[in-house]
DNA sequence: ACCCAGGGTCATA
DNA sequence: TATGACCATGGG
């Protein structure tokens, strides 16, 4: 009983959604040439500004690693250097070589395309240093897999909107959301990135601020739904 | 100087 | 199961 639901229609996420849309448009998501870019930003960027992942990224492709078996014949302490600007660098430098070894392990990418969503979604979480959310974002962006992204910004939007309670569970609310929508990986992509387009931006913001036409997000204020 | 960023793991109770 | 410590750079 004290597990939180998950309460909120199709009507008022999909209606979310259309004023994100409307506030922010498309946000191209995610920024990557390949799938398996996509994947080292996920680790990357666990904790971490994007801002720093890029500079992080752009050191990899100068030195010409990214693909698993480029990365993996680097020292873990080379590696970590390469990386450095995207914080926790000895500790993602061995997450991203722990991700290397799996894929290969499980044959490469194209082996990995042939498994369920719900069989990816186990290889992925079995590797040491990818949790729910950086396995979501590997499917949904990766993949191409309809698999709604939870990160802190919607746990706590939601909160404030008062669609579900404090203590939901990351897969509450992410059942909770792929059971509300239709399965589409488009949606699912541009929702969460909309999501994380809004917090950045209103959290920039002071109090008070006028300039976001839907949802007023700043630190030390209350979520409300304006009218604007 | 302080706070936080597109989290996750591990040790402890 | 549920907290807390820890990882670490860069920009506000």
């Amino acid at each position: 009983m004290s597990e939180q639901t998950f309460s909120s229609t199709q009507e008022q996420l999909l209606g979310l959604f259309d004023s994100l849309m409307l506030a922010y448009g498309h946000q191209h998501w995610w920024p990557a040439d390949s799938r398996f870019e996509v994947m080292v930003g996920a680790v990357l960027t666990q904790n971490t500004a994007w801002v720093n992942v890029e500079k992080a990224i752009a050191n990899l492709r100068a030195a010409d690693v990214l693909s698993a078996e480029k990365l993996l014949t680097m020292s873990p302490s080379a590696l970590a250097g390469l990386i450095r600007p995207s914080g926790y660098y000895n500790i993602k430098a061995q997450r991203l070589r722990n991700l290397c070894l799996a894929l290969l392990e499980a044959g490469g990418e194209s082996s990995l395309e042939a498994l369920s969503t719900s069989a990816l979604r186990r290889f992925l979480l079995s590797i040491n240093g990818v949790g729910p959310e950086t396995a979501d974002d590997i499917l949904l962006y990766g993949f191409a897999r309809p698999v709604f992204v939870i990160d802190a910004y919607t746990r706590r939007l939601l909160q404030r909107l008062g669609m579900v309670g404090e203590k939901a569970s990351y897969e509450s609310l992410r059942s909770g959301f792929e059971a509300a929508l239709p399965a589409d990986v488009e949606l699912f992509r541009e929702y969460h990135a909309l999501i994380v387009q809004h917090a950045k931006q209103a959290c920039a913001r002071q109090p008070g601020c006028l300039s976001c036409v839907l949802i007023d997000t700043c630190p030390s204020g209350r979520d409300q739904l304006m009218t604007v």
